[in-house]
DNA sequence: ACCGTAAACTTAACACTGTAAACTAAAACC
DNA sequence: GGTTTTAGTTTACAGTGTTAAGTTTACGGT
């Protein structure tokens, strides 16, 4: 019956493929079916249409980015160690995978409609494991300051860092290597809650 | 001879509406010639593409918070205070002119070509205004810190926060004034150089 | 006053994009 | 073997940025 082996695959195969190697624009419904060699309608019969496309790559790219984030936990003991190794992790996963991480955090909401909000699962728990360390690196001590607010600024700084050394706005004579240990230092100063309020 | 009133002007009248009013997707080439009551081609007389049509927006937003960060400093005296309140004044920039924010800051770099670098001086002009301040604020000690360096995780901070606000991913049980001096405190920590490198 | 030229603007067209509807071929079922 | 269902294609539409050619209008010179 099938004139293709498992399509499904096959499309998803491509545009990924199309993704990481060409970036987001070039992932157009007619460049992926020509990679497949079927036609461009064809990914309708798998896909409700080309956000649910992109969507399964997002939820890929999650994935990934949950188990790097996961490995962190197993490979040290102490929790402060984990938060820096973690958010080091974070901005390595963007860094090396730039594509994937446009179109899983980039992508303009209008250009796009939102990802569903049952999907956030991966992004909050990811959230939550930060929180977690925090919490647990700090010792119990201070109640009072929320973790889940930290572990929400920690990752704007990594997104924001992420963000701005991908479309190469860090200024020149600031090396790779001294941008990544600033911020992560940066973040693990959340580590210590000694905040004086404005 | 000239059948419209300063047509260029017009052009970018419309521009701006659209995006402001409808986001930066509602910015078409035939939605402003409709709006200007002018062929879509016309818009081709004074701008070079979409892309420079665009680019003379994030100029004029560039202009806007350029200037409200320069009053940051003649509202205050002491630097600490001014570092402060430029890292809010930012920050409400994005929050209260979301559609600037996405031209300036958040569009993808393969869906328009990268902002001229010598279009850059007034965003770079605004990360040497926060490294100024910085290390006046620090009072010259430890001159070892390049504030370049720790304006520029500033400014990721900043960003991130900006851009997961605005993606609406910030954790609904985070209230937006709470996020919002949250974040200053946390750029104001960059106030006190008390690091521990990794 | 008239002609030629240059400036301002429009018309028509091209190569793309995502997507819906209609059509076709092949397999599955009874 | 005939009918229905599945898998896939063909065609078409409305939208995008952009280019090239055509048109109208105003200006300058003799």
């Amino acid at each position: 019956m099938a004139k293709y082996d498992n399509l499904r695959e096959q499309i998803l195969d491509q545009a990924r493929h199309l993704l990481v190697e060409k970036g987001y624009i070039n992932v157009t419904m007619r460049k992926v079916a020509h990679l497949v060699g079927c036609t461009p309608t064809s990914i309708y019969l798998y896909f409700e249409n080309k956000d649910a496309l992109i969507h399964s790559l997002i939820e890929e790219g999650m994935d990934i980015l949950h188990q790097k984030i996961k490995e962190c936990l197993a490979a040290e003991s102490d929790s402060a160690a984990q938060f820096k190794r973690m958010c080091h992790s974070f901005l390595e996963f963007g860094f090396t995978n730039p594509e994937y991480y446009v179109v899983m955090f980039q992508l303009p909401t209008d250009e796009m409609v939102p990802y569903p909000a049952e999907k956030y699962r991966r992004a909050r728990s990811n959230l939550q494991q930060f929180a977690d360390v925090l919490h647990q690196a700090r010792g119990e001590k201070q109640p009072t300051i929320d973790p889940l607010v930290d572990a929400t600024m920690v990752w704007s700084l990594l997104h924001g860092a992420t963000s701005l050394y991908l479309a190469q706005r860090i200024d020149a004579r600031i090396p790779k290597e001294l941008f990544l240990t600033r911020t992560v230092d940066y973040a693990a100063s959340m580590l210590n809650p000694i905040h004086q309020s404005s």
